[in-house]
DNA sequence: CCTAGTTGTAATATACAATATTACAACTAT
DNA sequence: ATAGTTGTAATATTGTATATTACAACTAGG
């Protein structure tokens, strides 16, 4: 089981919105282009960004842009606007009928529940580290030495 | 997404098997009994944790032991040993065709791979912290409280 | 040796979630 | 008005988790 590609599509698409602001034409088609997804995938994903507050987005005319700095806008921020339904149901899927009628069974999700919340958020708490920032300063770096080769 | 309910399944047999290790007739299904899963879902389980080393069996007469103490097996080995098929592709779902000619799309992939893995490793090493001991304690304490009241 | 009970595992079914796709109303700029 | 876009519903497709059935391999005990 692993954490929705939704996550790595919103991280390259928020980062791809800020380095071409400059140029025109930023709608769902492009993005779609640029991470080969399909673009109403990249509307919905943008629809959670939007709810989130992490982003603006315009009708019509087309084109988003960021509500704050790319350094203002954590890994653990993303995470939280696209896979929120887990989110709340936290990063552990616990078998749904232990049987409380057996000394294990019957304790067993009480006596787990802190300790599946204690690697969550250790998880969480390294997201919350890294920043927009960081993926964009790489990809600048990259895309620079690329065209100087 | 959530981590595979396989994950606390393996952490409950594991558990009740040393919790109940001195009755006889811990077979499959009154592990599926305790836990209220599939007598299939818990062989497969079970035959898992054998791959890993974790555990032994014995067909025809049933039964199983802990390879080791439980305070020697941590959150860490079940998890490797019951979702390994994820954990060699990682924690995070990569969209899987970026464009290789966008400037973003190009570059995105190799700029987020080594802070995907601060966060995977963040989230392993906390695992790596937690033994099946520290959860079968709080389990015959609560079981005890619950006797006694 | 035979029988009852069990494990190991394959094959299949069911359920659910992620992603893709189609379609269209709402909206904006020109 | 028109062309292009977003927002979103509806549906299809695919992949995976869990449940279930079935049975061969095996073990202990009579």
């Amino acid at each position: 089981m692993q954490i929705t590609s939704r996550f790595t599509i919103a991280i390259h698409v928020l980062v791809a919105i800020e380095y071409f602001k400059d140029m025109d034409r930023i709608n769902s088609d492009f993005l779609a282009g640029s991470t080969g997804v399909n673009p109403v995938i990249i509307r919905t994903v943008i629809s959670r960004l939007r709810s989130a507050g992490l982003l603006h987005t315009q009708r019509g005319s087309g084109g988003a842009e960021l509500a704050r700095p790319l350094s203002e806008i954590t890994f653990y921020d993303i995470y939280q606007a696209v896979d929120s339904v887990d989110a709340q149901e936290g990063l552990f899927h616990f078998h749904e009928r232990p049987n409380p009628a057996c000394p294990v069974g019957g304790h067993i999700h009480q006596a787990l529940d802190d300790k599946l919340a204690l690697v969550q958020t250790a998880m969480e708490e390294q997201m919350k580290k890294i920043t927009l920032q960081d993926v964009a300063a790489d990809v600048a770096q990259m895309a620079l030495q690329k065209k100087e080769a």
